[in-house]
DNA sequence: AGTTTCATATGG
DNA sequence: CTCGCCATATGAAACT
């Protein structure tokens, strides 16, 4: 039993389940629940479902049981109707096939669908591909496809029921409700923050492109600067035409020039002594912002002074989150000057230092690394205690225990960390073990490591393995905790008018009323404080949040 | 011509 | 005897 099961919050509540089927055309059929998943009562069909959650909501506060939060949540969204809680059926599933090491097979409420009407179990579908906002109807698309007969709220039932009943049986199931608890809360924080999109700057940004690039060109084609450098580049090589995109190309050049490299990377290229070597680094670079975050991908995700990527929680195997479409988890530095507060707003950005490392200490058990992690840096308390004040080292050598590096630079820092913090390192070794193995390993909370791929494993593939599972222990519970963070954001929040509107790893970004600023700035900070208690309990180790106030992101520290 | 892989960048 | 984790996005190069 682990602490947070003390902690009033998601687990045990005394919430109103309601289970709840889309309709066409905006109705739908609600269902209430008793405690232990028993429907109780006859099913309600109502022509506006938006209205009759609102009303619900209101009432009750509720936790709704539905199928699929992206699918059924948004269209309430539109119509201003936001909910508290929810339990997504899709992402529990896929909880609880990964727990039993069951990847790939069909989704429950497929599954007993198929079942009640006789059918054949029907494959997942397809991802669907990025869609710009406004250049296709994908949220009803999905509505199409959930139009289910109208029985489908028994369908709800009877999976909610199951999968409550397959949570208490897994070894740690508080922690596993706490695990459910917190993605059905990182769906709903999802479709919110897709729905307000993140305020962002159209003239901001064109000054940091035109900053950087020069004019852009009338017709779209490659802006001043790029033109320029491709002619010095073009001079550096005595005339010669290339493509400075082309690793072939570059390579080829500068064999000519007597110089041959392994690569076109921009640390080889910084190396060379050339001309043309700097253009080109220079080049790529400009480049790359041009095509991944200049004007035509703001034509393209920009609307109204948003940018609004739709957020996928539990995307990634360890259950960080994706996006599709619009690189919103990879925005430069240099473009977040052009994510600026509305007039009279603030953004409050908190970010989580140091995470992997801490939740390492949290997991292991180990007292020394625990103790490094109650200090607010994390490495500079190892320098001190293992490594002669050398933070650099210090840090090179946790990372290199988290990955899995076994050689280069960092070989003697790694055997100084071993010797000083036994029981962390044979936390990750067994990790890496069981990887290597063939065994399938698990979170803080219960997501479990997907299993590996058929086939004959080699040695190599054995060892990657071992990396993926030493890795997966600690990235998924690293998730698992900034979940926690947000969900704790995001209910603190509902008193206020701030909005949540990104969310990368490990950071969260709330757009507030400049007045509110300093109360949500406080909520943040107890979002971080309470959700290291709910994963570890009674813990040494700290968690701590750089929270800033700002009027501009790249203003953040 | 369309699809897949490679190389290289960005983020954590 | 190579060997550091998880991703997305782009264009070039290779493939069907």
């Amino acid at each position: 039993m682990i602490a947070g099961v003390r902690v009033s919050g998601w687990e045990h509540n005394s919430a109103v389940l309601i289970a709840v089927a889309a309709g066409e055309q905006g109705s739908g059929t609600l269902q209430r629940l008793h405690a232990d998943g028993t429907p109780a009562g006859r099913p309600e069909t109502v022509g506006d479902l938006a209205a009759a959650v609102a009303a619900r909501e209101r009432a009750d506060g509720s936790r709704w049981i539905w199928s699929s939060t992206p699918a059924l949540y948004p269209p309430l969204l539109r119509r201003g109707v936001r909910v508290a809680r929810c339990h997504d059926l899709q992402l529990t599933e896929a909880l609880l096939l990964g727990y039993h090491g069951r990847w790939g097979e069909p989704r429950a409420l497929a599954a007993i669908h198929a079942r009640r009407h006789g059918l054949p179990v029907p494959a997942d579908p397809a991802p669907a591909d990025p869609v710009p906002p406004g250049s296709g109807p994908i949220q009803a698309a999905l509505f199409d496809d959930l139009a289910e007969p109208p029985e489908e709220i028994a369908v709800v039932v009877e999976a909610y029921a199951d999968q409550l009943a397959r949570i208490a049986d897994v070894a740690e199931a508080g922690r596993f409700r706490l695990l459910v608890a917190l993605e059905s809360a990182g769906a709903l924080a999802a479709a919110e923050m897709g729905h307000h999109g993140l305020p962002w700057d159209a003239a901001a940004h064109d000054a940091v492109l035109r900053e950087l690039l020069g004019e852009p060109t009338p017709g779209g084609g490659p802006p001043r600067r790029l033109v320029e450098l491709r002619e010095r580049i073009t001079e550096a090589f005595g005339g010669a035409r290339l493509n400075p995109e082309s690793p072939a190309d570059v390579l080829r050049a500068f064999s000519r020039a007597g110089i041959v490299l392994p690569s076109t990377r921009a640390h080889v290229l910084r190396g060379v002594d050339h001309p043309a070597a700097p253009l080109i680094v220079e080049y790529k670079e400009l480049y790359r912002l041009w095509t991944s975050h200049g004007w035509s991908w703001r034509a393209q995700w920009v609307r109204d002074g948003r940018f609004r990527p739709e957020y996928v929680a539990g995307g990634v195997v360890s259950g960080r989150w994706a996006t599709r479409g619009g690189g919103a988890l990879q925005i430069p530095k240099a473009v977040r000057r052009a994510v600026v507060a509305d007039p009279g707003w603030t953004l409050v950005v908190a970010d989580a230092g140091q995470l992997e490392p801490r939740v390492l200490a949290a997991v292991a058990g180990d007292g020394r690394l625990a103790a490094a992690a109650a200090t607010g840096d994390l490495y500079a308390a190892l320098a001190t205690d293992a490594f002669g004040g050398d933070r650099a080292a210090a840090k090179v050598a946790m990372l290199g225990a988290m990955y899995g590096q076994t050689g280069g630079d960092a070989v003697p820092a790694l055997a100084a960390l071993q010797a000083k913090y036994p029981v962390a390192w044979e936390y990750v070794q067994a990790a890496a073990r069981t990887g290597e193995g063939g065994g399938l390993v698990r979170s803080w909370l219960g997501r479990t490591c997907p299993p590996a791929g058929g086939g004959p494993t080699s040695g190599a593939q054995a060892r990657a393995r071992g990396r993926f599972t030493r890795n997966f222990v600690i990235q998924a519970t690293a998730a698992e905790w900034a979940l926690a963070l947000l969900a704790g954001v995001r209910t603190r929040l509902a008193a206020t008018s701030a909005q949540l509107v990104f969310f990368q790893h490990d950071e969260v970004v709330v757009h507030a009323p400049a007045d509110e600023a300093d109360e949500v700035a406080e909520a943040v900070r107890a979002a971080g404080e309470q959700a290291g208690r709910l994963l570890f309990g009674d813990t040494q180790v700290r968690f701590p949040l750089d929270v800033s106030v700002v009027r501009c992101y790249a203003d953040a520290k």
